[in-house]
DNA sequence: GGGCTTGCCGAAACCGGTTTCGTAGTCGAT
DNA sequence: ATCGACTACGAAACCGGTTTCGGCAAGCCC
């Protein structure tokens, strides 16, 4: 290609399709059907025009694209605003794996957001309406998800992260939160801890049936028996996690220690334990799940899962790509584990159930 | 308008400006034109076509509108995630901000990501060149931002979070930083405070300068003098600000209080603190500014001034649209208050500096 | 009443791509 | 040599909008 422009980071020109038609002497059908590998394409012709679009640095305006063929490469993303909790530390790490996958194969991130409920969907509708997005991550998946009732019925393509009841059609990604929290119980375990509570997060969501499992499956490797008036949940926030853990304590026989399903909630413990004048880490034990940086600021720093953001914003990513490609969505799942950030707040037992529930009741608890 | 289809949220078949135009009997030449408030349409027919266009539920589709105007009501905002800080915990409101006041003028919102430096703007130019917005954002305003040149030489709207040295031709909105500090000098000083110093953030931002020259102006109003030993910064982290409070503690004659310029760094002032057996909002006072959560976490919980991101995000939002509009730079300038936010961190001086450091210099910090 | 504006709209080109359709050219088989 | 099948590409329609151009009819002036 002797007189191929070559391309610049200056503003004004773009290299249009009909620019590589004519430096090729060829129209401007045959550039397209060979750049998107046609069959009546031969093969030596396909191969000049993927070399000179190259060369004169041609990209083909996604909006343009998406007149005639109804996708514009562009990936949907819709954030609820109403809920207190763990998203918000991860966010910008997730965006930047979301992007950044994106961005490595020329896609691009539409963010919207919205309260829950009926809004949420209406957002959903007006993003397909308006073809402002191919296709949608959806996050925080709800055991009976109706974003992904929707987008089913509309045929739009999606994918979760976090797995779900009826898998059906489903592509998805998640981290194995239920191994953490068998990993976590085995590992108070093995400090000698024998009497083990569990706070878990709202029902509502897929992933807190899970770890409730893991934890039951750690008891049980441990061969430790699960006691039900240890077991709570609907904990998201840290209140919710200190008015729990003011319940464990005053249990007839407390436990030593408590595995969380959720990070926020694990350091209301901090705060119940300040309370009855327990010390974290020695006179009762917490591990977490989450890994936000609040956890390490704390005092002692707290012992939990962490889940890196910006790795599951690039599988999404990727997934939700190859899903709008037409790849079988159930071809389309992947898991990763959680990595133990090991703290201060577990250990042996420094105190018995009894001086447990004497310091509670002492600090006015009952 | 007799038959005019009924806007329904189901699935597919989207109403065009053909199907518009055969409804009312004109062609679609007609319609755009009327709905694009050209003159040379009558008062009466530019009437009637909006009353159908909108009975019929019709919304123009923003990629095809792009193909020929360059514009697809798109806002662009690259978020730079090479930076530890204050922007983390307001993502998440500040996005809700923009994508609400956009999408009530049915615009949406692009988010990309990049480190700093060369790749932030490379971003920037790939983003323009392929038309994936019309105008951009731009948080977190240094005082000479390459950004701006850059969008500037391009041409391209853009929207300043913050203001900035060289005004040319730039909108933008901000929080008044300086007035926050200068009432926090002054709550200070009404508190009977006399020697106060201050950590200021990374001399790189704008807002540095800005909240500096505000700390100046209290004590000036307060009639008290500055030391200029008492003077710090580049304290944007909760360590920095730790060690900033460290270097005062061992002043020859140390604050009793400290003015942060960000909450971040306040919260470092916490655990210094700690070390040196003080405690804060007693023995030393602390006013911050940003109004991150941790602030209210800590205990007792940080005096700051808080920011509301969400409404930010907004003013930013409008501004910018009515920026790409074609509105005046110069007339997009909008400024808001931060609010305090009082927690126990502040309080009368209970401590001399003699005191202090005394018992700086008994922790070992000298 | 004829020429000249002016207001208003239809017709058609256009934006930058994709996709359908038709047909020259090549080839092997008859 | 004729025919049919197949390959590979040009020509043109198409997607859903915007914008230019031109002309008809009404209104104005002389």
């Amino acid at each position: 290609m002797p007189n191929a422009k070559i391309a610049t980071l200056s503003a004004s020109p773009r290299v249009r399709i009909s620019d590589v038609a004519d430096a090729l002497g060829v129209t401007k059908g045959t550039v397209s059907r060979a750049l998107n590998d046609y069959p009546d394409i031969s093969e030596t012709t396909r191969r000049r025009v993927k070399r000179t679009a190259e060369a004169m640095g041609y990209r083909p305006l996604a909006q343009a694209q998406g007149i005639r063929t109804g996708r514009t490469r562009t990936l949907g993303l819709v954030l609820q605003t109403d809920i207190e909790g763990a998203s918000r530390p991860f966010l910008s790490d997730f965006l930047a794996g979301i992007t950044g996958a994106a961005s490595a194969e020329f896609w691009t991130l539409t963010v919207a957001t919205s309260a829950g409920g009926e809004e949420m969907l209406s957002t959903l509708q007006r993003l397909v309406n308006e073809r402002k997005s191919d296709g949608f991550i959806l996050p925080r998946t709800l055991a009976d998800d109706p974003r992904m009732k929707l987008l089913r019925e509309l045929d739009v393509p999606f994918v979760l992260y976090g797995r779900v009841a009826d898998p059906d059609r489903c592509a998805w990604f998640d981290i194995l939160g239920e191994e953490a929290m068998r990993d976590a119980v085995l590992r108070l375990a093995g400090h000698g801890h024998r009497r083990i509570g569990f706070v878990n997060g709202a029902a509502a969501y897929n992933f807190s049936r899970l770890r409730e499992e893991g934890f039951r499956a750690g008891m049980a490797d441990a061969g430790l028996a699960v006691d039900e008036t240890l077991m709570l949940g609907e904990a998201m926030s840290r209140n919710a996690g200190r008015e729990a853990t003011c319940r464990l304590l005053r249990a007839a026989v407390p436990p030593t220690a408590i595995v969380f399903a959720v990070d926020l909630a694990a350091l209301g413990a901090y705060d119940a334990a300040q309370s009855a004048g327990l010390a974290v880490g020695s006179d009762i034990s917490v591990i977490s799940y989450d890994g936000i940086p609040e956890g390490g600021w704390a005092s002692p720093p707290l012992t939990t899962f962490s889940v890196d953001s910006r790795i599951a914003g690039e599988c999404l990513a990727r997934l939700l790509i190859r899903r709008i490609r037409g790849e079988d969505p159930e071809s389309l799942r992947e898991t990763a584990l959680a990595k133990l950030q090991p703290g201060g707040s577990d250990g042996p037992p420094g105190m018995t159930s009894e001086d447990i529930a004497g310091r509670a009741a002492a600090a006015g608890m009952r």
